[in-house]
DNA sequence: CCTACCGATCGGTAGG
DNA sequence: CCTACCGATCGGTAGG
């Protein structure tokens, strides 16, 4: 679940990281800025260099943790002999799960991993790509053995991936559903929407 | 469409306020600089002030033109009398035809919202909120009248309307498919996940 | 529409 | 971990 790597001063670190998930979060990466990230750790903000390199190596790390559970969760769907259609729920609960419960990670590696800069944009950006190929690829094994409805294999991953950042609202409103209800819900309107 | 008013000197606002919707679209509201922007444009920085008031005021006008656009839509939806699954179907096509044909705009209101000024800021939020509670409100109807399939009504709003919003990863994919196609397929997967 | 320039704030470093 | 401070850049104004 997007564990933060814990090195000799990990704890330290752990701090400054989950404080600036929140930030960015919050703010967005660019609007956050370093000296409200070292006001909410409790250090004057030169500080906050002796445990990190950089502002763009948070965003880094952030987004590398979250673009790595998926990658991993994939992997292991893919070996598993379930039916194409059992894999895509298998992937689509994992999401909503990671939406639910890591959503300020899940959020930033979304809608932020754009500001990174470049050797690791273009790594992410690729692993990214990888990422909804693959999924694709499972839509479209679905779709050859005629359990899942005939439409393009890499647009329907783009609605059901993009459907599922709508549990961001969830989290805001005052109204909540249960995540146990949202999840049910998400995937009747989903899965039901793909099957044939 | 989202029309730009025209004032006296509309045209060469018309021209910054472009401008402004693509920056901020590539960059982010707050990446994004009067410098590149009056670059773009063609003048010095300064002189962009002799059109606007301010960068807020340009992201105030482009917020604004998308959300008053749908507020219309709205409205005339909910004065036919067609049926509830039906009033869905239509709205759900002005969204896509939306972010097919206006895709920047949208989708700098629907992300960049967030750093306006407050009486902006607020006014901006209730507008969304009654938006989509007026589409609940609809989604209810269908599922009073045993249409649309029993889940949650405001949830099923948000899924939607996010699932849509995936439109903008097709625009900068390079193998796309037409609108039409895309049009149909996100109406059959929603609609068809919505639907008993 | 431009030149000149302001105060504020940014990410980050030096040195202890 | 702090004080002190850097160069760069920001949105915006004055004045013509």
């Amino acid at each position: 679940m997007a564990r933060i790597r814990t090195g000799k001063d990990g704890s330290r670190k752990e701090v400054i990281v989950k404080a600036a998930v929140t930030l960015f979060y919050e703010k967005g990466y660019k609007a956050a800025s370093m000296r409200e990230l070292a006001e909410r750790v409790g250090v004057e903000a030169a500080s906050l260099y002796n445990h990190i390199r950089s502002k763009t190596e948070l965003l880094h790390d952030i987004c590398f943790n979250v673009a790595n559970a998926f990658w991993e969760h994939i992997h292991v769907v893919e070996l598993s002999d379930a039916r194409p259609i059992e894999k895509l729920e298998t992937l689509l609960r994992f999401h909503i799960r990671q939406m639910i419960n890591n959503f300020e990670e899940v959020y930033i590696s979304d809608r932020e991993w754009r500001y990174l800069a470049d050797p690791y944009l273009s790594n992410f950006h690729n692993q990214r790509r990888n990422y909804r190929k693959r999924f694709a690829a499972i839509v479209q094994q679905g779709i050859d053995n005629g359990e899942i409805n005939k439409i393009d294999a890499s647009t329907s991953v783009l609605i059901v991936l993009h459907a599922v950042s709508g549990i961001e609202s969830w989290h805001r409103s005052k109204f909540k559903i249960s995540g146990e209800e949202l999840e049910e819900h998400m995937i009747t309107i989903l899965i039901d929407g793909l099957k044939k």
